[in-house]
DNA sequence: CATTTTGCATGGAACGTTCAATGACATTGA
DNA sequence: TCAATGTCATTGAACGTTCCATGCAAAATG
């Protein structure tokens, strides 16, 4: 029926060393090594926890997983959902902040098994994830005020944290960065360098965090008592925006700084820049806001308000697995403020 | 110790329905109901199926993820690693990939473990990977001729397969895309329509599938008896490609048909062309390799060599469960055949 | 007819861990 | 002195499934 391999075959494989073993070899019971494993402290002594741990590091013991989830009921695996039509501007930071995740995760021992919603029912996936509790949390990244997903979670009991905001009455769920109060260390730095004559330049969308970054910016030049003309405003496609840098760079009276609303934005007015001969960070500032590899690439490299990924992760996995635990679920949803980060560009 | 929250108290949880609740409901035992499960057809008669899956359709049962991994020893999960470094313009095809890889792997039940490496130890991940047995087989991207994490997992016996070239003595384990002869009908098609004078268009740096691509595009060439001469060919960033691919658009005698190493290329030489006030498609074809969004964003859309993403992924994903099957390993790497998109651009 | 095979079904054991209850012994307090 | 408390450790049971061996009637075989 089944055949089999020479090494992996079902039997003959050797048995894998078990909690049992290394009882044995401390001279103590199972329970007592299954303490020391989890860190019930109270109830071991220090001599016995050293050889416990002696002999899991001789014997190169490592927990079964199932065994543990089987008994304990948790699996130590969080779910992440991504949407399978993300924007090209988008997948590199969801990459960026999907590797911060699974860092944020396997600090706390836990694992990251990702979802994407195919066919025609976006939430088959999660009915499936319910049902056979394989995560004991999700976490959903670009949410929307009104998510189905969230909704649904929040029905069906499976704790869960978005990136994004939220409706108001799932207020414990959320983290997001703070575009507005973002821009504000970014303009104060322009500020404090003398810089006068400003541009605004973005991507194009109605999506949220677009015209939030806007607007932080404007307030942020109010706070200096500075207003921003309507002509330095401009959001549009890349190409667009192209045209628009260049316009405005080589108009007379051109900004000083051109502050924009992602990296690759700043990325793109760069490049113009660089075109016009002119040099970025002394001849014109550039400013962006993400802080991935993009950033990185251009010449300077690029001055910017980062969103801190790391923090952001693991502020979500907290949160999820506090409601695991069930402990106290009444912190509110989380803005996050961004971190200057001082790049060639400004 | 341990506060805990109302609803999700361990005790009064309502006790999950099981095999037992099933085997009851349908009047048969545990054992024929696992039987039906796990579709070993030739254990049951058809009235007992019905009878089964009616109940477990009635009772809304799935079978528990951790006590099947416990006892089969497979826990239908696949790790998947990415590396932590990775190329702005690779992200957005890893995570086109990754999607594509869970769905391949959800076809058939299983799901997605992402990993990443982080510390100094690069191979740490595997380790523990190795010893906890937490997913069945390893898939991994990017994979170089000799990759330490493939030879580290080649000497633990966890089954694993690559996306990418592989060392000769390790031959079955790898798919990768045939760059070369993914050229041709790229080639053909430009060929038939009348096009004589080409340029190639390349980002800069030493990973085998940039030169192929060039290569597969010349022998291509050369199959029509056409040659490329050397001052029609370039490689570098893409500030680079941008200003060359202006000198080429506006010089005499100007390429016809621009073909390009990747997607990301293809857009910026598009966009130069537009910014020249030429029309892609008419007065200029241009050409990309990948397949992703960003050949949908453009204007018009672009005409690539597809990565046939979800071949791939499925590809791998069979043939590291072959492994783990233990069936017959004895099939050779695998190159993938590209497929020709026709967008608008050629 | 006796025997083997086939089709279908069953119950006990095991996978490796944590939970829950209990115990032995030393220390403290009245 | 005796009970109460605290510290450390142990044992039996349970989590929910699949493996393994076995059973039994009906059908096929010699």
């Amino acid at each position: 029926m089944q055949v089999r391999g020479e090494e992996q075959a079902f039997k003959g494989e050797a048995r894998r060393i078990s909690i049992v073993d290394v009882a044995a070899a401390a001279g103590v019971s199972r329970q007592t090594v299954s303490n020391v494993i989890n860190g019930r402290d109270s109830y071991y002594s220090e001599s016995t926890f050293e050889r416990v741990t002696a002999a899991m590091r001789a014997l190169g013991y490592q927990p079964n997983r199932a065994a543990q989830t089987l008994r304990s009921r948790r699996t130590m695996q969080i779910g992440y959902h991504i949407f399978g039509e993300q924007l090209e501007s988008m997948q590199g930071f969801t990459l960026h902040f999907l590797q911060a995740l699974v860092k944020a995760a396997s600090d706390i021992d836990n694992q990251v098994l990702v979802f994407t919603h195919h066919g025609d029912d976006p939430l088959g996936v999660f009915k499936d994830l319910v049902a056979r509790r394989t995560v004991d949390a999700v976490i959903l990244s670009e949410s929307r005020i009104d998510d189905p997903r969230a909704r649904f979670l929040a029905d069906s009991g499976l704790p869960f944290a978005c990136f994004g905001r939220l409706a108001p009455d799932l207020p414990q769920q959320w983290v997001d960065v703070d575009n507005v109060a973002g821009m504000q260390p970014l303009v104060d730095l322009l500020v404090a360098e003398g810089h006068q004559r400003f541009a605004y330049l973005g991507a194009e969308g109605e999506e949220y965090w677009k015209t939030e970054r806007l607007a932080g910016f404007t307030t942020g030049l109010a706070r200096h008592g500075l207003r921003l003309p309507k002509a330095s405003v401009y959001r549009g496609t890349d190409t667009a925006i192209r045209r628009r840098a260049r316009q405005l760079l080589t108009g007379k009276n051109p900004p000083s700084a051109i502050v924009t609303g992602s990296d690759s934005v700043a990325a793109v007015v760069v490049n113009v820049a660089h075109a016009l001969g002119l040099k970025v960070g002394s001849d014109v500032a550039v400013t962006g806001f993400d802080g991935g590899a993009v950033g990185l690439l251009t010449e300077p490299t690029l001055t910017c308000a980062r969103i801190p990924v790391e923090r952001i992760a693991r502020e979500l996995v907290t949160r999820c697995l506090r409601q695991v635990e069930g402990g106290p679920n009444d912190e509110p949803g989380l803005l996050v403020p961004t971190e200057v980060v001082r790049g060639g560009s400004a």
